[in-house]
RNA sequence: GGGGAGAUUCCCGAGCGGCCAAAGGGGUCAGACUGUAAAUCUGAUGGCUCAGCCUUCGGCGGUUCGAAUCCGCCUCUCCCCA
């Protein structure tokens, strides 16, 4: 019995940064085998952005192995507290949501945690079901429960004061929201981003409160996004759940080495001992590694097997990749020639004729393998097929008759 | 309720009547180097029919030959006092 209390205990604090309190923990891990009633670990999944990306999937492993563990994984999708926001890590006031944004992001954001997590055998409850129901009164109390001067002491609310950005008092009854989900569900744990720990412990006290048993909290690290700032879709720096295993692939090699063992610690399952083995070795070989593992848990092995070696031939060996999208001459683009500048404006790998210019003026277009520096070139349609390559990444097959 | 400050291009932030498509930094893009890492170097970075033209400086109106810069109103934010 001892020994898998401490193989659980593995499981939980594998890369764990917070874990209030520890020895609870294993009191409530060893009072679960006992019984034989499963721990009810809270997820809180905040439908305010329908793309998740692989930040979120770290909590989320920790919760598929929960699951593993036999534990029962309770999902709260938050579409009460989205309507509020969370101010965690937010420097700016977040827009309140919808209830109708909320639903159009709901759908798509389970469909994303259903990679990861075994959403059928997880309870999934929606916090509308108790916050809809309470009223003012209710409210009041809940709001009581709190003082201004702890609630502002935070890390996040502080910094915006310093930096003369605004603060909803809505913005402050949120914590109280999350952590009265965790009285309702009568959770023994909780997981959330380094971020929530706050919030993580309203919870702890709301439940003491009610005469609960505090649950535990347990935190995960936010990872970096591929240029070293916090991963945020709106940086345009993070890996979506959703990507396409070359793009999930070929981001993950831009990751900074130095990541490469968080990366490993909280996204795979490698045992950390083979992940020392290999950081202690070639790095790219590791990176490949990783990346490798990653894309697989997403998309299956054999795919992302496909994806390393697309990869190496495009970016080690600089060979044309294999599936270069083949585009028919544009619509509109005169029969007789377009300027090349405009052309690559009109096939899309240009947002718009100025920046088309400058990377043909810096030597950034190839033709059929050739640099082209200037962009008023016109380019005639192709008898067969004409190659262009615009930067490392972006190419296309432009055939001089209609693609099908 | 009263008093003060402010809103600038993707972000931060200069500009305070013409020399402003608007300094500088970040980010991004392209090139060199490379392991699509880090570091470094170079260039670009509103749009277009691109040696020229057109549209930007919270919104609307006004003053002026000329406004991001001055005036009025509006919207939003911050600070101080109550």
């Amino acid at each position: 019995m001892r020994k898998e209390v401490e193989s659980q205990l593995t499981v939980f604090k594998r890369g764990v940064v917070d874990l209030i309190e520890e020895g609870e923990l294993a009191q409530r891990i060893d009072r679960s085998l006992k019984t034989g009633k499963p721990l009810r670990v809270k997820f809180g999944m905040d439908p305010s952005s329908p793309d998740l990306h692989v930040g979120h999937a770290i909590p989320l492993m920790k919760l598929r192995a929960i699951q593993e563990l036999g534990h029962t994984v309770v999902l709260i999708v938050g579409d009460a507290t989205a309507m509020v926001g969370d101010p965690s890590g937010r420097n700016k006031l977040r827009p309140q949501l919808s209830r109708a944004e909320i639903e159009t992001n709901l759908a798509t954001y389970v469909e994303q945690v259903r990679k990861v997590v075994d959403v059928s055998k997880a309870e999934v409850r929606r916090n509308s079901e108790w916050f809809d129901k309470m009223g003012f009164q209710d409210f009041l109390k809940l709001a009581g429960r709190m003082t201004v001067a702890r609630m502002i002491e935070r890390d996040t609310f502080q910094k915006r004061m310093a930096e003369g950005e605004p603060i909803g008092i809505h913005e402050m009854i949120y914590p109280l929201m999350q952590g009265w989900d965790s009285v309702m569900i009568r959770c023994d744990l909780e997981l959330g981003g380094t971020d929530q720990l706050f919030n993580l412990l309203r919870g702890r006290d709301l439940q003491r409160e009610e005469g609960q048993e505090g649950q535990i909290c347990f935190t995960t690290p936010l990872i970096d996004g591929l240029d070293g700032r916090k991963m945020s879709k709106s940086y345009g720096n993070a890996i979506g759940l959703t990507d396409a295993p070359k793009d999930m692939f070929g981001k993950t090699m831009r990751i900074s080495d130095g990541a490469m063992r968080d990366w490993y610690t909280l996204l795979t399952r490698v045992p950390m001992e083979e992940v020392e083995r290999r950081l202690a070795g070639d790095f790219r070989e590791a990176k490949a590694s990783l990346a490798e593992e990653i894309t697989a848990f997403f998309h299956g092995q054999g795919v992302a097997k496909a994806a390393r070696e697309a990869f190496d031939r495009q970016f080690r060996d600089h060979e044309v990749p294999d599936d270069v999208p083949v585009v028919s001459w544009p619509r509109g683009a005169p029969a007789e020639g377009r300027a090349l500048a405009n052309l690559l404006k009109d096939l899309g790998l240009e947002k718009s004729t100025s920046d088309a210019r400058r990377s043909i003026e810096q030597g950034g277009v190839k033709l059929d393998g050739e640099v082209v520096r200037d962009p008023k070139v016109v380019v005639r349609p192709p008898a067969k097929e004409l190659l262009i390559q615009v930067g490392k990444r972006r190419f296309a097959r432009v055939r001089g008759n209609p693609v099908e």
